[in-house]
DNA sequence: TTCCATATTTTACCTAGGCTAATTTTAGCA
DNA sequence: TGCTAAAATTAGCCTAGGTAAAATATGGAA
């Protein structure tokens, strides 16, 4: 690891008074972090760079500026992780792309297919902004999709859930989040009334990864590919 | 003029098939723009600087790539001037920012004196999200502060208005617009219901550039200082 | 097990849009 | 007219992006 000298004043950075992070610096963490949760921890500079829609070069070189400010650990050839520092301004990017996505969909009526391209017109909120985001939409816990909005004070709600296409016969409960942002499949969703809060119950899935048959609010019955239960998740 | 090649794909450019503006392009453009109708058609590259918040040296460099696309004149030493493919950018951008200005006090309760500010939170808007934004309005036509919103065809209302300092005694008007930024005059203004559109007649006027007395909606008389009264233009 | 083809990652070098420091030009005043 | 101060510009560096080419890793066949 080479010797680091700041990037905004040429100084040698001292611990506690570093310079603040830039947006596209944020952008990276919060998406290191969200490929880390999906991707079982494992995060290739490639993925990192298609999700960013930025080219593997760009990735690479920001990788590197990102480890030596201490934000991310890596092994070449391997992959990216985040320390407990970059950790932390992950879920502070997630925060606020959560909270505008709910703005989008509460206040602007936008429909939650729409909101996660929408989102990055609204980056790099000031704290006002975001705070009257956050309270005209009531102070929410969850984005449009179902995720855990990160507390301002760093938390995360870890939830208790699993892939529709995992769970029980018979078992009762809620959906809980939507793993898509497919326009498509979030359209049909919706229009099934499949959304996270509403009650549900798995009745019957047919063998070798087939169909699953689900009893909506109890009362609707609705028959749901394979592939769409694995987005689907309850709790 | 040197010759030019697209910074974006290295190739010349071809007349109608021109590259989109940046968003940094377009803000340059719009201030440009601003300047202009403010002091009287000289704009000079330090002043365009420090309305940006940007260094001098950046602005010029700026400006050069500017007026190699076309979209502006220049005199070295002298300043800058916005052809007419540069006006219809800036337009452009100037609806934007003015529509945000509405959405920000209209739908997010934020002050006139704030809407400014927060407006640069959101730039580089999509053609949609701005859209939902001028919808949830009701399509105004004007700004908070009372400046005329461009239309979507880039054409501009050119209102017929002058400063209360300059209009004869006993004209009966209302305010058209609020010249000022500062968060200080525009919430004492607020507070005295000085606002575009507020009707009001100009009863008296101290000499040697005194204070100016008014009736606002044809019952309650206020003094208002000169300097204020250099801000509010009545039509 | 070794070697090769392929996919992934990284290096090298370009651009835009910022910055500071130093220089040049212009303009105002004695 | 000449000097000084302000304004504008040049020079050279940084971040964050791009493409093209080189380097490294990995899986399959001999």
């Amino acid at each position: 690891m080479e010797t680091y000298y700041s990037h905004l004043h040429n100084q040698p950075v001292v611990p506690g008074l570093e310079p603040p992070l830039t947006q596209p610096q944020r952008e990276y963490l919060a998406e290191i972090y969200r490929i880390h949760d999906e991707n079982g921890g494992k995060v290739p500079t490639n993925l990192l760079a298609e999700r960013l829609h930025v080219s593997p070069p760009a990735a690479v070189k920001m990788i590197r500026r990102l480890v030596c400010d201490g934000y991310c650990g890596r092994e070449p050839y391997k992959g990216v992780t985040l320390t407990d520092k970059g950790v932390r301004e992950a879920l502070r990017e997630i925060r606020s792309h959560r909270l505008v996505e709910r703005f989008l969909v509460d206040v602007m009526n936008f429909g939650w297919h729409e909101a996660h391209q929408y989102a990055h017109d609204f980056e790099d909120l000031s704290a006002e902004v975001e705070d009257r985001m956050d309270m005209l939409c009531g102070y929410p816990t969850r984005c449009p999709h179902g995720e855990p909005i990160p507390a301002k004070d760093g938390t995360i709600e870890v939830l208790k859930d699993a892939p529709m296409a995992k769970v029980e016969i018979g078992t009762k409960g809620q959906i809980s989040r939507i793993k898509s942002h497919s326009r498509d499949k979030l359209m049909y969703l919706a229009e099934i009334q499949m959304i996270p809060g509403q009650k549900i119950e798995v009745v019957n899935r047919a063998p070798f990864n087939g169909p699953i048959r689900v009893k909506i609010n109890g009362r609707d019955e609705q028959v749901v590919g394979a592939e769409l239960a694995a987005d689907i998740w309850v709790e």
